[in-house]
DNA sequence: GAGCTGACATGTT
DNA sequence: CAACATGCCAGCT
């Protein structure tokens, strides 16, 4: 564990402001790694912490994604918070 | 140490 | 327009 690149997605995950929704790629962009949004998906799937707001990063697509405790905690959260996830076209 | 896995993205068919 | 196929990266077994 604490490989610098799992931390820093955490940690900009966790920097997430609430109301807003973050893509995978972008994180990875933020990261340093604009073509490893697949680790990143993999990084926040193993990892269960409830500090890193993983329901806040959704895919490009606009689509949900998936979530480590179900995607249906996901979609509330974001419904809580109004994020911009376009849900319905 | 090597290979498999995956909450993805982009390009073709 | 939708589905299929390939490429990519790092963590986990």
């Amino acid at each position: 564990m604490k490989s610098a690149f799992k931390l820093r997605v955490l940690a900009v995950v966790k920097k997430i402001p609430k109301g807003k929704v973050l893509t995978y790629k972008e994180i990875a962009r933020k990261t340093g790694r604009s073509k490893a949004w697949r680790a990143v998906g993999n990084i926040l799937n193993k990892n269960y912490d409830p500090k890193i707001p993983c329901h806040r990063v959704v895919r490009s697509d606009g689509k949900s994604g998936g979530y480590n405790r179900g995607i249906a905690r996901k979609r509330r959260l974001l419904a809580e918070e109004r994020a911009e996830v376009g849900w319905n076209d």
